[in-house]
RNA sequence: GCGCGCUUAGCUCAGUUGGUUAGAGCGUCCCGUUUACACCGGGAAGGUCCUGGGUUCGAAUCCUUGAGCGCGCACCA
C-alpha cells in the first residue's frame, strides 16, 4: 500500500524532533495528573517519581547532563508506558558559590569591576539575572533532549517556595540545637573570600620545599615557615626516649624568627615518633590538627595570617606581606641567624584547594554556622544525624547502584565532621537569623522590628539541594504531591556528588520527614572525551550537545550514552558510536517503510493467523520483551538497550523481513508474514520508544489506526 | 597509609548467577544494488580475555600473587 511520503526519504531527525516534542508537550502527558484526567493512567495506579538532579545555573548543559537525562527519561517513559502514575520533576540549582564565582569572573573580565563596586542588593540582582538567563537556556536544551519532564512543577533551589523550605528546615534544626554558631576551625578560601565545607576541598599534589629549623634544643620541620610566628608550643610523644628529660609543661626560652620566645613542652601521643625528629611545633589558628591539640590542653591560639592571605602584626617586620613573599624572607632571616638546618627541595605533599575558585585553602578559626552531626536528637530516638544517614542504606531501605559505593558512603560518614554551612558570599539563601545588641533570633519570616539586623552570610548551596526531593513537592506544606510522590522512586546523580548531595538528602529527609528521600540511587559515571580526559573549559575538549544533535539526532545521542554503559562506569564519548545509532534510527525508519508498504492496510483488530515458523518468531519476541522488561525494572538499561538493538537489526530486519520477501515472492503464507511483520513492528516501536522516543513516535503516527483509536506512543501500553 | 575499581579484537567498550566455536560498534579486506535501507546486505581477517598460581568436569567470569592505570578517604608536622 501507499505510505506517507515522508517515509520515502531517509529519516531526518532535524525535521522531526522539534515537532514531536511540541506534540508531547501540548498533549499534557508529561504531567501525571493529566494522564489520569485524560484516562491514559488509572487513578489507582502505582506511582513512580523522580526529581531531576537540578543542573547548576552556571552555564549551559554539557554531555554529563545528556547522559543523566537520557537515563532518567528512558526510565520515566518506560514507567509511564507501564501505566504508572509517573512524575519526573524538573528544576535547576542556584549553585551559590559556583554561579557567583563564574559571574564575578566574567564581570571582572568584561568591566574590571568586582562585587565590592555594588551594593548587596544590586549585586544579588545581577548574579540572579545571570542565573535566570542560564536557566532559560538550559530548559530549552532539556526539551531538545526529549526529556518528558512535568514542566508545571518546575522548581528552583532559590525560589520563594524553596526559600520557605530552607528557612523552615534551618529553624527546626536551630531550635533543636542541630545548627549552632561557633568559633571553629574552618576552611577559608582567600581567593573566593568565603569558607567552604570539607567536601568542597580538592587536594592537589604539589612539590614544595620542606625546611628543617633549629628550635632551641630541637629540630622541627615545616613546609610553611610563614605560619610559625605563634609557635610557642613544642610537642613530642610521651614515650619518646630521646626527649625523656623534658616534661609536659616545661618551659624554655628559644631564639626564634623575631627574637627569643618562651616555649612550652607538650607531650601527646598524637606525635608519630618515626616522622622527622619526632618533634613539632604547633600553629593552632591555621591547622586543624593543631587546633584539636590546643583545645585539649587549653593553649593560646593566635592568628598569623589575615583573610586576604597577608601576615598580621604578630609577624613583626614581615607584617603585611603576602604568604609567598614572606616565606622566602623568613627562611633567609632564619638562615642568617644560623637556625636553618636543611632544605628538602623535593618534598611532595597534598595541598588543599577550593573546588570552585582553585584558591589555596587557609585554615582559620572563625565564627561560623555548623550542622552538628554527632548530637543525639530527642525527636528521633536520640539518634544522631550520622545515624540517620547510615541506617537506611545499611538496612537496604535505600539501594545504591552500583553497590560498591555503599562502602565509600559508610567510610565518609565515619570520618564526617560538623558541616560548616555559612558562606561569605551574596548569592544564596541568607541565613534566617537576626541580631540586636547581644540578642539573637532565628525566624522563618523576616524580622521587621526596629534595630534587628539579619546575618550577612548565606547558606552552602547543598543545604537547599538537600531538601530537593520534598521541597519540590511542596514541603513544608502538607501537600497532596508530598503524600502522592514521596519517597521518590529513583534518584540518578553522578557518583561525584554522592557525599555533597545524596548523603545530605538522606540526612535531611530522615530528620525532617522521618522517611527516606528515595528508594534507589543509581549513580552514573563521568562523560569523558575519546581520550578518556574529563571535559573541561581549560582542556578545550568540550563538545556541544547541540552540535551532535544537529548532525545525528537526539535519539542517536541518547542511545550512544545508554547502550553498554553500566551504573557508575565512566564513558568515553565517541562520535562514531553516535553515528552508529544514527544509522540505527534510519534502519528503524526503513524497516518501518517496508512493513507499512506490505502490511499497512491490515485489519489491526483481526490479524491473519501465523504459520509455524512465524509463531516461533513471535514467541521469541515475547521472550525477549520479558527479558527487557525485567532488565528495565532493575534499571539495567545498558543491557535492555543492547538487546533490543540487536534483535531489531539482526533478527527482525536481517532474518524476518528477508524471510517475508521470499514468502511474498512465492506467495506462500504471505498473510502470516504480513501479520508477523506488523505485530513485530508495533511491539518493537513500543519497546524502543523509551530509548529512542522521537523516531518511534514519528513512525507511530503513520501506523494504521485501529477501531479503538490511537494514542501518542508515549502513553501506549508497554507490550508486556 | 586504608579502601575501591579497571585491564577482553587496531580503537571505544558489552559479556547479567562459571556452561558449546568469546561478542557489538567503528576501522581493514573481498563480494554484492533482482519488493525497505549504500545511513545497506553477505563474507573474511583480527583476541596468550594483563601476568603467575589455584578451585572445578568446565574459568574472561570464582579464589590468590604480581604489574600497570584510575578513583575515594586519611591530622604525617
Amino acid at each position: 500500500m501507499e505510505v506517507n511520503e515522508k517515509l520515502l526519504k531517509p529519516y531526518d531527525p532535524c525535521q522531526t524532533e522539534e515537532k514531536i516534542y511540541r506534540l508531547w508537550e501540548e498533549s499534557g502527558f508529561f504531567s501525571p495528573d493529566l494522564c489520569v484526567k485524560k484516562g491514559v493512567t488509572s487513578p489507582r495506579a502505582e506511582y513512580f517519581s523522580m526529581v531531576l538532579p537540578p543542573p547548576n545555573v552556571t552555564g549551559r548543559l554539557h554531555m554529563g547532563h545528556v547522559l543523566e537525562q537520557a537515563l532518567q527519561d528512558t526510565v520515566a517513559r518506560f514507567e509511564r508506558m507501564r501505566g504508572k502514575k509517573t512524575l519526573w520533576l524538573p528544576g535547576t540549582d542556584h549553585a551559590a558559590i559556583a554561579t557567583q564565582a563564574r559571574f564575578e569572573k566574567d564581570l571582572h573580565k568584561e568591566t574590571g569591576k568586582s562585587r565590592h563596586d555594588f551594593s548587596r542588593e544590586k549585586f544579588f540582582k545581577m548574579v540572579s539575572n545571570f542565573g535566570l538567563q542560564n536557566q532559560k537556556d538550559m530548559l530549552g536544551q532539556m526539551r531538545l533532549l526529549g526529556a518528558s519532564l512535568d514542566w508545571s512543577r518546575l522548581a528552583f533551589t532559590l525560589d520563594e517556595k524553596r526559600e520557605l523550605a530552607v528557612r523552615t528546615a534551618f529553624k527546626k534544626m536551630y531550635d533543636e540545637g542541630l545548627i549552632y554558631r561557633g568559633h571553629r576551625m574552618v576552611n577559608w578560601d582567600p581567593k573566593g573570600q568565603t569558607t567552604i565545607s570539607d567536601d568542597e576541598i580538592v587536594y592537589e599534589e604539589r612539590k614544595d620545599k620542606f625546611y628543617t629549623f633549629k628550635y632551641g634544643p630541637f629540630e622541627i620541620g615545616t613546609a610553611r615557615p610563614e605560619t610559625k610566628f605563634g609557635d610557642k608550643y613544642v610537642v613530642m610523644h610521651p614515650d619518646d626516649k630521646r626527649y625523656k628529660k623534658w616534661k609536659h609543661g616545661d618551659k624554655l626560652t628559644v631564639e626564634w624568627i623575631n627574637g627569643p620566645i618562651e616555649a612550652t613542652i607538650i607531650k601527646d601521643p598524637i606525635i608519630d615518633m618515626e616522622f622527622g625528629t619526632g618533634v613539632m611545633t604547633i600553629t593552632p589558628w591555621h591547622s586543624h590538627e593543631d587546633f584539636v591539640l590546643a583545645e585539649k590542653y587549653d593553649l593560646d591560639k593566635e592568628q598569623i595570617i589575615d583573610k586576604y592571605g597577608k601576615l598580621l602584626p604578630i609577624a613583626g617586620e614581615f607584617a603585611g606581606m603576602k604568604i609567598a613573599e614572606a616565606r622566602e624572607k623568613i627562611v633567609e632571616k632564619l638562615q642568617k641567624k644560623g637556625l636553618l638546618v636543611s632544605v628538602n627541595e623535593n618534598y611532595t605533599h597534598r595541598v588543599a584547594t577550593a573546588e570552585r575558585t582553585g584558591g589555596l585553602i587557609e585554615p582559620q578559626i572563625m565564627m561560623q554556622w555548623f550542622v552538628d552531626v554527632n548530637k543525639p536528637i530527642p525527636s528521633r530516638g536520640n539518634k544522631t544525624l550520622k545515624d540517620l544517614m547510615y541506617e537506611p542504606v545499611k538496612s537496604g531501605k535505600i539501594k545504591v547502584m552500583p553497590e560498591r559505593f555503599e562502602k565509600e558512603y559508610y567510610h565518609w560518614i565515619e570520618n564526617l565532621r560538623d558541616w560548616c554551612i555559612s558562606r561569605q558570599i551574596i548569592y544564596g539563601h541568607r541565613i534566617p537569623v537576626w541580631y540586636k545588641d547581644s540578642k539573637i533570633r532565628c525566624e522563618i519570616k523576616d524580622v521587621e522590628e526596629e534595630g534587628w539586623k539579619q546575618d550577612t552570610d548565606t547558606l552552602d548551596t547543598w543545604f537547599s539541594s538537600a531538601l530537593w526531593t520534598f521541597s519540590t513537592l511542596g514541603w513544608p506544606e502538607n501537600t497532596k504531591d508530598l503524600a502522592d510522590y514521596h519517597p521518590t522512586s529513583l534518584i540518578n546523580p553522578g557518583y561525584e556528588i554522592l557525599f555533597f548531595w545524596v548523603a545530605r538528602m538522606i540526612m535531611m529527609s530522615q530528620y525532617l520527614l522521618g522517611d527516606i528521600p528515595f528508594r534507589t540511587v543509581y549513580l552514573h559515571g563521568i562523560v569523558r572525551d575519546s581520550k578518556g580526559q574529563k571535559f573541561s573549559k581549560s582542556a578545550k575538549n568540550g563538545i556541544e550537545p547541540e552540535e551532535i544533535i544537529k548532525q545525528y539526532g537526539t535519539d542517536a545521542l541518547r542511545m550512544s550514552m545508554i547502550v553498554g554503559v553500566g551504573p557508575g562506569s565512566d564513558l568515553s564519548f565517541d562520535v562514531q558510536k553516535v553515528k552508529a545509532y544514527g544509522k540505527f534510527a534510519n534502519k528503524i525508519w526503513n524497516a518501518s517503510r517496508f512493513v507499512l508498504e506490505q502490511a499497512g492496510d491490515l485489519n489491526v483488530e483481526n490479524l491473519p493467523k501465523l504459520d509455524e515458523e512465524d509463531k516461533k518468531a513471535d514467541k521469541e519476541l515475547v521472550k525477549l520483551l520479558k527479558e527487557i522488561t525485567k532488565d528495565m525494572e532493575e534499571y539495567k538499561l545498558y543491557l535492555a538497550s543492547e538487546k533490543i538493538y540487536e534483535y531489531f537489526w539482526h533478527t527482525f530486519a536481517d532474518i524476518l523481513i528477508e524471510r517475508s520477501k521470499k514468502k511474498f515472492q512465492e506467495n506462500r503464507n504471505a498473510d502470516s508474514a504480513r501479520a508477523l511483520l506488523f505485530s513485530h513492528l508495533s511491539y518493537l516501536l513500543k519497546a524502543l520508544h523509551p530509548f529512542m522516543p522521537f523516531v518511534t513516535e514519528e513512525i507511530w503516527s503513520m501506523m494504521p489506526e485501529g477501531p479503538a483509536g490511537k494514542k501518542l506512543l508515549m502513553v501506549e501500553k508497554w507490550p508486556i
